[in-house]
RNA sequence: GCGUCGGUCGGAUAGCGGCUAUUCCAGGAGACUGUAAAUCUCCCGCCUUCGGGCAUCAGUGGUUCGAGUCCACUCCGACGCA
């Protein structure tokens, strides 16, 4: 893997460059569109790639479990598998090691609300407290109780570098634990700890293995809401020889700006790094400003098989009956397909049909229009123009 | 004409003497950020100062402390017998 940095913005972290992976080059900053179970749902492989997709990401813990690792690798690997010949990301599981233990079954997930960062729950900095989780931390690894079949499953880092190395992916992640915000500062720094232990550990299975040649290792920040334990965190994973950096987490927006930008200060400028499970359009400008190269989320897909499509001027729910009688496309003068071809009525009769292809007309635009942003951030750096192009969309987006 | 069932929100249902009439669908709105998610939440008779108030189970009477529920008749719908 090398990474090439073609030109910085003026007075903040923000740079574009060209991330090159044993699979092809990736044009950065760029969004990186989600297929947990290696398919961007909904969606072929074709079609994300004529949309302006440069790489997708999957997920170890979810194809660990289903069709399982060593089925992939014998399938010849997950670009083969899956038909995705360009580059691939898989996360870790790290993830999971919080949706499914301290925000299972709760009302937060990566993004929480409210202004007060700090606000905590209590009784959410025990794992004994009797709510229930698929996911239980140790200080080895991670008990996970499967969602599909409710099996037992214990994954240490050396098992995710293990099961990213079957399924072969350019860029693979160490295995982390995003914490909750709401857990105290003591279990922080506590988990802060486990994650650090366990980014060594992922390293030197990972350097103990050929597949160091060919697939790219990044570290994880973590640190939760706590600015001392994010820079803490920042230099201590800068002073490990990973390829490139992740930046972990749940917060609140201002929360996210705040340590995003105090991590990219500390991690080195010659290495990418992605803000994992980002984002929003406002949030990606944020992150492309402080020196973000790789986002990925789920949320242009989700969205749009939930009938959330992105346009210049907001999101619109395309179920709303104001949309049954609008024959204009879904945003004048967008080039996705779907623009291009279908009308908001008929976009929005599928929906009401609950036709498969809703969900695919939609991901198609939705995808399209965060890439094709993402890709308009780089050209206005390349341009020095980065500024103004977000003060103007945002002008719009943000109403 | 006689008999037997039935008529509960836009549709379909539950309810078989007891306080707030159930659930599903349709309809309306909202949420969703390293995918437990083609999911979830709320609303869906009228009014409301959001505390609640007032209606309501085809209709009209009646029995009862109390009726969607029991009784009588009327109207409507199915079916059966003439």
């Amino acid at each position: 893997m090398h990474f090439k940095i073609e030109k910085k913005l003026k007075d903040s972290l923000g740079r574009a460059g060209v991330l090159t992976t044993a699979h092809g080059a990736i044009e950065t900053p760029a969004f990186v569109p989600v297929g947990t179970k290696a398919t961007v749902k909904s969606l072929l492989p074709e079609e994300v790639k004529n949309l302006g997709a440069q790489v997708v990401l999957a997920n170890t813990y979810h194809l660990y479990l289903q069709p399982g690792d060593e089925l992939v690798a014998e399938a010849g690997g997950l670009h083969k598998f899956m038909n995705w010949n360009g580059p691939i990301i898989t996360d870790s599981g790290g993830f999971q090691v919080f949706s499914l233990g301290a925000a299972y079954g709760k009302d937060f997930s990566k993004i929480i609300r409210g202004t007060e960062p700090t606000v905590q729950i209590p009784e959410c900095s025990s794992a004994e407290d009797g709510v229930p989780r698929l996911a239980t931390i140790g200080n080895d690894g991670v008990s996970f109780r499967s969602h599909i079949d409710g099996s037992l499953h214990y994954i240490t880092p050396e098992k995710s570098m293990e099961i990213q190395h079957n399924l072969g992916a350019d860029i693979i992640f160490a295995f982390d634990e995003a914490t909750s915000p709401h857990e105290n500062y003591a279990y922080q720094d506590e988990a802060l700890s486990r994650t650090h232990a366990w980014a060594k550990r992922s390293l030197e299975y990972h350097h103990s293995k050929p597949n160091k040649n060919t697939q790219a290792l990044f570290g994880i920040v973590q640190g939760g809401l706590e600015k001392d334990l994010r820079k803490k965190s920042a230099e201590y994973i800068s002073t490990l020889p990973f390829d490139g950096f992740g930046i972990g987490g749940s917060y609140t927006k201002e929360h996210m700006e705040l340590t995003t930008r105090l991590v990219n200060e500390i991690l080195p400028e010659g290495k990418p790094r992605h803000l994992l499970g980002i984002g929003e359009p406002e949030d990606l400008f944020m992150g492309v400003e402080n020196g973000v190269d790789l986002f990925d989320c789920v949320a242009p897909t989700r969205n749009a098989r939930n009938g959330s499509l992105y346009t210049k001027n907001g999101k619109i729910n395309i179920t709303n009956t104001k949309y049954r009688e609008d024959f204009s496309p879904i945003e004048e003068g967008c080039g996705c397909y779907t623009c291009k071809n279908y009308t908001v009525a008929y976009v929005s009769h599928l929906f009401h049909g609950k036709e498969m292809l809703a969900a695919t007309l939609a991901s198609i635009h939705n995808l399209y229009f965060i890439i094709n942003l993402v890709k308009k951030m780089r050209q206005s750096i390349l341009e020095d123009n980065f500024f103004e192009f977000k003060k103007e969309f945002l002008k719009e987006y943000l109403k």
